[in-house]
DNA sequence: TGGGATTTTTTGGGATATCATGGGATCAAA
DNA sequence: TTTGATCCCATGATATCCCAAAAAATCCCA
Protein backbone atom coordinates (compact mmCIF):
# COMPACT_ATOMS: atom_id res chain seq x y z
CA UNK A 1 0.00 0.00 0.00
CA UNK A 2 1.14 3.68 -0.98
CA UNK A 3 -0.79 5.58 -1.84
CA UNK A 4 -3.28 7.91 -0.34
CA UNK A 5 -7.09 7.16 -1.60
CA UNK A 6 -10.90 8.20 -0.23
CA UNK A 7 -12.01 11.02 1.80
CA UNK A 8 -13.17 10.45 5.53
CA UNK A 9 -14.13 13.27 7.93
CA UNK A 10 -13.38 13.16 11.41
CA UNK A 11 -14.38 15.26 14.46
CA UNK A 12 -11.68 18.15 16.03
CA UNK A 13 -12.14 17.54 19.66
CA UNK A 14 -11.99 20.19 22.49
CA UNK A 15 -8.55 20.38 22.54
CA UNK A 16 -7.93 20.73 18.94
CA UNK A 17 -6.82 16.96 18.01
CA UNK A 18 -8.43 14.88 15.22
CA UNK A 19 -7.50 11.31 14.32
CA UNK A 20 -5.94 10.57 10.90
CA UNK A 21 -8.12 7.50 9.35
CA UNK A 22 -6.29 4.62 10.46
CA UNK A 23 -5.56 3.72 6.82
CA UNK A 24 -3.60 6.83 6.17
CA UNK A 25 -1.37 6.02 9.19
CA UNK A 26 -0.89 2.90 7.75
CA UNK A 27 0.25 3.92 4.63
CA UNK A 28 2.85 5.85 6.46
CA UNK A 29 3.82 2.82 8.72
CA UNK A 30 7.48 1.83 8.68
CA UNK A 31 8.37 5.18 8.38
CA UNK A 32 11.01 6.54 10.86
CA UNK A 33 9.53 9.62 12.05
CA UNK A 34 5.95 8.40 13.26
CA UNK A 35 3.42 11.21 12.27
CA UNK A 36 2.84 13.14 9.34
CA UNK A 37 4.84 16.50 7.87
CA UNK A 38 1.94 19.03 7.23
CA UNK A 39 1.87 22.47 6.05
CA UNK A 40 -0.60 25.13 4.37
CA UNK A 41 -1.62 23.90 0.92
CA UNK A 42 -0.37 26.93 -2.11
CA UNK A 43 -3.45 26.83 -4.20
CA UNK A 44 -6.21 25.81 -1.63
CA UNK A 45 -7.29 26.49 2.18
CA UNK A 46 -5.93 23.46 2.72
CA UNK A 47 -3.54 21.47 4.51
CA UNK A 48 -1.67 19.36 2.56
CA UNK A 49 0.15 16.24 4.65
CA UNK A 50 2.73 13.65 3.45
CA UNK A 51 5.37 11.58 5.43
CA UNK A 52 8.53 12.69 5.80
CA UNK A 53 10.33 10.66 3.77
CA UNK A 54 8.33 12.64 0.60
CA UNK A 55 9.87 16.02 2.42
CA UNK A 56 13.03 14.54 2.10
CA UNK A 57 12.55 13.97 -1.97
CA UNK A 58 11.51 17.49 -1.94
CA UNK A 59 14.60 18.80 -0.38
CA UNK A 60 16.35 16.85 -2.78
CA UNK A 61 14.70 18.34 -5.60
CA UNK A 62 13.24 15.00 -7.35
CA UNK A 63 9.59 16.30 -7.45
CA UNK A 64 8.22 18.01 -10.70
CA UNK A 65 9.02 20.82 -8.14
CA UNK A 66 12.59 21.25 -10.18
CA UNK A 67 10.56 21.80 -13.30
CA UNK A 68 10.32 25.38 -11.67
CA UNK A 69 13.56 25.56 -11.38
CA UNK A 70 14.43 28.95 -10.98
CA UNK A 71 11.39 29.20 -8.12
CA UNK A 72 12.38 25.97 -7.01
CA UNK A 73 14.64 27.82 -3.66
CA UNK A 74 12.04 30.39 -3.08
CA UNK A 75 9.16 27.47 -2.97
CA UNK A 76 11.32 24.87 -0.67
CA UNK A 77 11.74 27.80 1.68
CA UNK A 78 8.05 28.48 1.86
CA UNK A 79 7.76 24.86 2.11
CA UNK A 80 9.86 23.97 4.52
CA UNK A 81 9.48 27.17 6.77
CA UNK A 82 5.92 26.85 7.07
CA UNK A 83 5.99 23.06 7.24
CA UNK A 84 5.25 21.30 10.68
CA UNK A 85 6.17 17.63 12.13
CA UNK A 86 3.00 16.52 13.85
CA UNK A 87 3.60 13.27 15.92
CA UNK A 88 0.95 10.75 16.57
CA UNK A 89 -0.36 10.13 20.22
CA UNK A 90 -1.27 6.65 21.62
CA UNK A 91 -4.06 6.52 19.21
CA UNK A 92 -3.16 7.89 16.06
CA UNK A 93 -4.30 11.61 16.50
CA UNK A 94 -2.18 14.86 15.86
CA UNK A 95 -2.73 18.67 17.09
CA UNK A 96 -3.17 20.91 14.74
CA UNK A 97 -1.89 23.89 15.19
CA UNK A 98 -3.01 27.23 15.13
CA UNK A 99 -1.86 28.57 12.05
CA UNK A 100 -2.92 25.45 9.84
CA UNK A 101 -6.01 25.74 11.40
CA UNK A 102 -6.59 29.53 10.31
CA UNK A 103 -5.20 28.63 6.81
CA UNK A 104 -7.88 25.82 6.36
CA UNK A 105 -10.54 27.05 8.54
CA UNK A 106 -10.95 24.05 10.26
CA UNK A 107 -13.43 24.20 12.82
CA UNK A 108 -14.85 21.19 14.34
CA UNK A 109 -14.67 18.86 11.56
CA UNK A 110 -11.53 18.21 9.12
CA UNK A 111 -12.15 16.09 6.14
CA UNK A 112 -8.88 13.69 5.20
CA UNK A 113 -8.92 13.65 1.61
CA UNK A 114 -6.41 11.31 -0.43
CA UNK A 115 -4.71 12.57 -3.37
CA UNK A 116 -2.08 9.66 -4.11
CA UNK A 117 1.30 10.61 -3.15
CA UNK A 118 -0.02 12.82 -0.60
CA UNK A 119 -3.59 13.82 1.37
CA UNK A 120 -4.90 17.06 2.75
CA UNK A 121 -7.19 18.39 5.69
CA UNK A 122 -9.85 20.07 4.76
CA UNK A 123 -13.03 21.96 6.11
CA UNK A 124 -15.75 19.37 5.18
CA UNK A 125 -17.81 22.28 3.39
CA UNK A 126 -15.24 23.70 1.33
CA UNK A 127 -14.21 20.41 0.05
CA UNK A 128 -17.28 19.47 -1.02
CA UNK A 129 -17.62 22.65 -3.13
CA UNK A 130 -14.28 22.39 -4.57
CA UNK A 131 -14.91 18.87 -5.85
CA UNK A 132 -18.26 19.55 -7.41
CA UNK A 133 -16.05 21.89 -9.37
CA UNK A 134 -13.53 19.70 -9.78
CA UNK A 135 -15.86 16.57 -10.62
CA UNK A 136 -17.27 19.39 -12.97
CA UNK A 137 -14.09 19.84 -15.13
CA UNK A 138 -13.01 16.36 -15.13
CA UNK A 139 -16.48 15.28 -17.19
CA UNK A 140 -15.43 18.32 -19.37
CA UNK A 141 -12.10 17.18 -19.72
CA UNK A 142 -12.40 13.23 -20.55
CA UNK A 143 -9.65 13.99 -23.27
CA UNK A 144 -7.17 14.96 -20.97
CA UNK A 145 -7.95 12.08 -18.91
CA UNK A 146 -7.55 9.71 -21.53
CA UNK A 147 -4.28 10.51 -22.89
CA UNK A 148 -2.94 10.93 -18.71
CA UNK A 149 -2.64 6.97 -17.68
CA UNK A 150 0.39 5.28 -18.84
CA UNK A 151 -0.46 1.69 -20.67
CA UNK A 152 -4.54 2.79 -19.43
CA UNK A 153 -6.35 1.47 -22.27
CA UNK A 154 -8.86 4.45 -21.71
CA UNK A 155 -11.02 2.69 -19.15
CA UNK A 156 -11.42 5.96 -17.59
CA UNK A 157 -15.12 7.16 -17.24
CA UNK B 1 -6.01 -14.88 -17.06
CA UNK B 2 -6.08 -11.02 -17.02
CA UNK B 3 -9.38 -9.76 -18.23
CA UNK B 4 -12.49 -9.82 -16.49
CA UNK B 5 -14.81 -10.97 -18.28
CA UNK B 6 -19.28 -12.46 -17.82
CA UNK B 7 -21.46 -10.72 -15.65
CA UNK B 8 -22.62 -12.41 -12.15
CA UNK B 9 -24.70 -11.12 -9.46
CA UNK B 10 -24.04 -11.33 -5.65
CA UNK B 11 -25.81 -10.82 -2.48
CA UNK B 12 -24.95 -7.78 -0.50
CA UNK B 13 -25.61 -9.41 3.25
CA UNK B 14 -27.02 -7.10 5.95
CA UNK B 15 -23.70 -6.00 6.73
CA UNK B 16 -23.09 -4.48 3.47
CA UNK B 17 -20.76 -7.21 2.08
CA UNK B 18 -20.49 -8.40 -1.55
CA UNK B 19 -18.65 -11.53 -2.62
CA UNK B 20 -16.46 -10.35 -5.15
CA UNK B 21 -16.57 -13.68 -8.22
CA UNK B 22 -14.33 -15.87 -7.51
CA UNK B 23 -13.31 -15.28 -11.20
CA UNK B 24 -12.46 -11.83 -10.54
CA UNK B 25 -10.39 -12.48 -7.35
CA UNK B 26 -8.01 -14.90 -9.78
CA UNK B 27 -7.60 -11.97 -12.30
CA UNK B 28 -6.47 -10.10 -9.04
CA UNK B 29 -4.24 -12.75 -7.42
CA UNK B 30 -0.85 -12.35 -7.07
CA UNK B 31 -1.10 -8.58 -6.54
CA UNK B 32 0.66 -7.53 -3.02
CA UNK B 33 -2.94 -5.79 -2.26
CA UNK B 34 -5.27 -8.66 -1.24
CA UNK B 35 -8.42 -6.62 -2.42
CA UNK B 36 -9.87 -4.12 -4.73
CA UNK B 37 -9.93 -0.66 -5.54
CA UNK B 38 -13.57 1.12 -5.87
CA UNK B 39 -14.40 4.64 -7.28
CA UNK B 40 -17.54 5.70 -8.56
CA UNK B 41 -17.81 5.89 -12.18
CA UNK B 42 -18.07 9.49 -13.77
CA UNK B 43 -20.23 8.61 -16.44
CA UNK B 44 -22.84 5.70 -14.61
CA UNK B 45 -24.29 4.79 -11.44
CA UNK B 46 -22.05 2.35 -11.18
CA UNK B 47 -18.70 1.64 -8.85
CA UNK B 48 -15.98 0.83 -11.06
CA UNK B 49 -12.93 -1.55 -9.77
CA UNK B 50 -9.70 -2.62 -10.41
CA UNK B 51 -6.58 -4.13 -8.60
CA UNK B 52 -4.18 -1.60 -6.79
CA UNK B 53 -1.65 -1.89 -9.49
CA UNK B 54 -3.92 -0.14 -11.82
CA UNK B 55 -4.06 2.71 -9.60
CA UNK B 56 -0.50 3.25 -9.30
CA UNK B 57 -0.40 3.29 -12.58
CA UNK B 58 -2.86 6.03 -12.83
CA UNK B 59 -0.63 7.58 -9.93
CA UNK B 60 2.42 7.43 -12.13
CA UNK B 61 0.55 9.22 -14.93
CA UNK B 62 -0.33 11.88 -12.83
CA UNK B 63 2.69 12.59 -11.45
CA UNK B 64 3.72 13.28 -14.61
CA UNK B 65 1.83 16.49 -14.86
CA UNK B 66 3.57 19.19 -13.31
CA UNK B 67 2.14 19.33 -9.63
CA UNK B 68 0.82 22.87 -9.83
CA UNK B 69 -1.36 22.56 -13.11
CA UNK B 70 -4.92 22.24 -12.57
CA UNK B 71 -4.94 19.28 -14.52
CA UNK B 72 -3.19 17.55 -11.58
CA UNK B 73 -5.66 19.26 -9.04
CA UNK B 74 -8.34 17.94 -11.10
CA UNK B 75 -7.55 14.39 -11.52
CA UNK B 76 -6.19 13.96 -7.82
CA UNK B 77 -9.44 15.64 -6.56
CA UNK B 78 -11.74 13.14 -8.49
CA UNK B 79 -9.92 10.10 -8.79
CA UNK B 80 -8.11 9.97 -5.63
CA UNK B 81 -10.07 11.08 -3.40
CA UNK B 82 -13.31 8.93 -4.49
CA UNK B 83 -11.40 5.84 -4.68
CA UNK B 84 -11.75 3.46 -1.42
CA UNK B 85 -9.23 0.42 -0.71
CA UNK B 86 -11.16 -2.74 -0.23
CA UNK B 87 -9.18 -5.44 1.49
CA UNK B 88 -11.21 -9.03 0.86
CA UNK B 89 -12.09 -11.00 4.02
CA UNK B 90 -11.09 -14.51 4.40
CA UNK B 91 -13.93 -15.63 2.02
CA UNK B 92 -13.23 -12.85 -1.10
CA UNK B 93 -15.38 -10.17 0.18
CA UNK B 94 -15.61 -6.50 0.47
CA UNK B 95 -17.55 -4.51 2.48
CA UNK B 96 -19.27 -1.63 0.42
CA UNK B 97 -18.88 1.99 1.87
CA UNK B 98 -22.09 3.79 2.09
CA UNK B 99 -20.85 6.15 -0.85
CA UNK B 100 -20.62 3.70 -3.26
CA UNK B 101 -23.81 1.93 -2.16
CA UNK B 102 -25.41 5.38 -2.48
CA UNK B 103 -23.65 5.98 -6.15
CA UNK B 104 -24.91 3.21 -7.43
CA UNK B 105 -27.98 2.94 -5.64
CA UNK B 106 -27.16 -0.69 -4.72
CA UNK B 107 -29.57 -2.44 -2.25
CA UNK B 108 -29.79 -6.17 -1.54
CA UNK B 109 -28.29 -7.26 -4.79
CA UNK B 110 -24.98 -6.53 -6.83
CA UNK B 111 -24.23 -7.23 -10.94
CA UNK B 112 -20.86 -7.40 -11.15
CA UNK B 113 -19.65 -6.91 -14.44
CA UNK B 114 -16.41 -7.72 -16.48
CA UNK B 115 -14.94 -4.63 -18.73
CA UNK B 116 -11.69 -6.26 -19.72
CA UNK B 117 -9.34 -4.44 -17.79
CA UNK B 118 -11.09 -3.17 -14.99
CA UNK B 119 -14.67 -4.13 -13.75
CA UNK B 120 -18.30 -2.56 -12.27
CA UNK B 121 -21.10 -3.02 -9.61
CA UNK B 122 -24.29 -2.25 -10.67
CA UNK B 123 -27.55 -2.62 -9.31
CA UNK B 124 -29.03 -5.88 -11.27
CA UNK B 125 -31.77 -3.42 -12.94
CA UNK B 126 -30.03 -0.35 -13.64
CA UNK B 127 -27.83 -2.71 -15.37
CA UNK B 128 -30.13 -4.36 -17.36
CA UNK B 129 -31.94 -1.28 -18.74
CA UNK B 130 -28.39 0.26 -19.65
CA UNK B 131 -27.21 -2.94 -21.58
CA UNK B 132 -30.54 -3.22 -23.75
CA UNK B 133 -29.78 0.60 -24.35
CA UNK B 134 -26.50 -0.12 -25.30
CA UNK B 135 -27.24 -2.98 -27.46
CA UNK B 136 -29.88 -1.08 -29.22
CA UNK B 137 -27.63 1.51 -29.89
CA UNK B 138 -24.79 -0.91 -31.35
CA UNK B 139 -27.66 -2.56 -33.55
CA UNK B 140 -28.46 0.89 -34.67
CA UNK B 141 -24.55 2.11 -35.14
CA UNK B 142 -24.22 -1.04 -37.22
CA UNK B 143 -26.89 0.11 -39.35
CA UNK B 144 -25.63 3.37 -40.20
CA UNK B 145 -22.30 2.24 -40.62
CA UNK B 146 -23.27 -0.27 -43.55
CA UNK B 147 -24.96 2.38 -45.10
CA UNK B 148 -22.22 5.01 -44.74
CA UNK B 149 -19.29 3.19 -45.54
CA UNK B 150 -16.67 4.48 -47.83
CA UNK B 151 -14.63 1.65 -48.73
CA UNK B 152 -14.89 0.22 -45.06
CA UNK B 153 -16.34 -3.02 -44.37
CA UNK B 154 -17.72 -1.54 -41.06
CA UNK B 155 -14.91 -3.04 -38.99
CA UNK B 156 -15.47 -0.59 -36.40
CA UNK B 157 -15.81 -2.11 -33.34
C1' DT C 1 -24.04 -39.97 -20.51
C1' DG C 2 -26.05 -39.70 -16.12
C1' DG C 3 -26.43 -38.63 -11.57
C1' DG C 4 -24.51 -39.14 -7.15
C1' DA C 5 -20.25 -37.65 -4.75
C1' DT C 6 -16.77 -34.18 -4.00
C1' DT C 7 -14.98 -29.74 -4.06
C1' DT C 8 -15.35 -24.97 -4.61
C1' DT C 9 -18.18 -20.85 -3.94
C1' DT C 10 -21.40 -18.00 -1.71
C1' DT C 11 -23.91 -16.64 2.25
C1' DG C 12 -24.96 -16.13 7.26
C1' DG C 13 -23.99 -14.77 11.84
C1' DG C 14 -21.57 -14.88 16.50
C1' DA C 15 -17.21 -13.63 18.64
C1' DT C 16 -13.28 -10.65 18.54
C1' DA C 17 -10.38 -6.88 17.38
C1' DT C 18 -9.80 -2.21 15.73
C1' DC C 19 -10.97 2.52 15.40
C1' DA C 20 -12.61 7.13 16.59
C1' DT C 21 -13.60 9.85 20.42
C1' DG C 22 -13.83 11.69 25.09
C1' DG C 23 -11.83 13.00 29.27
C1' DG C 24 -8.94 12.52 33.54
C1' DA C 25 -4.24 12.52 35.12
C1' DT C 26 0.54 13.67 34.44
C1' DC C 27 4.22 16.43 32.86
C1' DA C 28 6.66 20.53 31.18
C1' DA C 29 7.26 25.04 30.24
C1' DA C 30 6.24 29.94 31.14
C1' DT D 1 0.44 28.65 39.52
C1' DT D 2 -1.35 28.53 35.02
C1' DT D 3 -1.44 26.98 30.49
C1' DG D 4 -1.04 23.71 27.17
C1' DA D 5 0.64 19.38 25.58
C1' DT D 6 1.21 14.36 26.28
C1' DC D 7 -0.04 10.04 28.20
C1' DC D 8 -3.30 6.75 29.55
C1' DC D 9 -7.59 4.42 30.00
C1' DA D 10 -12.64 3.89 28.96
C1' DT D 11 -16.43 3.47 25.74
C1' DG D 12 -19.41 2.88 21.76
C1' DA D 13 -19.42 1.94 17.08
C1' DT D 14 -17.78 -0.52 13.37
C1' DA D 15 -15.08 -3.66 10.83
C1' DT D 16 -12.72 -8.08 10.81
C1' DC D 17 -12.05 -12.81 11.88
C1' DC D 18 -13.63 -17.34 12.17
C1' DC D 19 -16.59 -21.14 11.72
C1' DA D 20 -20.56 -23.33 9.62
C1' DA D 21 -24.39 -24.15 6.48
C1' DA D 22 -26.48 -23.53 1.79
C1' DA D 23 -25.80 -23.38 -3.02
C1' DA D 24 -23.38 -24.11 -7.15
C1' DA D 25 -20.05 -25.96 -10.03
C1' DT D 26 -16.99 -29.91 -11.03
C1' DC D 27 -15.60 -34.56 -11.01
C1' DC D 28 -15.88 -39.40 -11.72
C1' DC D 29 -16.87 -43.90 -12.78
C1' DA D 30 -20.06 -47.15 -13.98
Amino acid sequence: MALFLSTTINKVDRKGRVSVPAAFRAVLAGQAFHGIVAFPSFKSPAVQCSGMDRMEQLAAGVDSYDLFSDEHDTLTATLFANAEQLAFDGEGRVLLPESLISHANLSDQAAFVGRGPVFEIWNPEAFEAYQAEAVRQAAEQKLTLRQAPPGGEGGQP
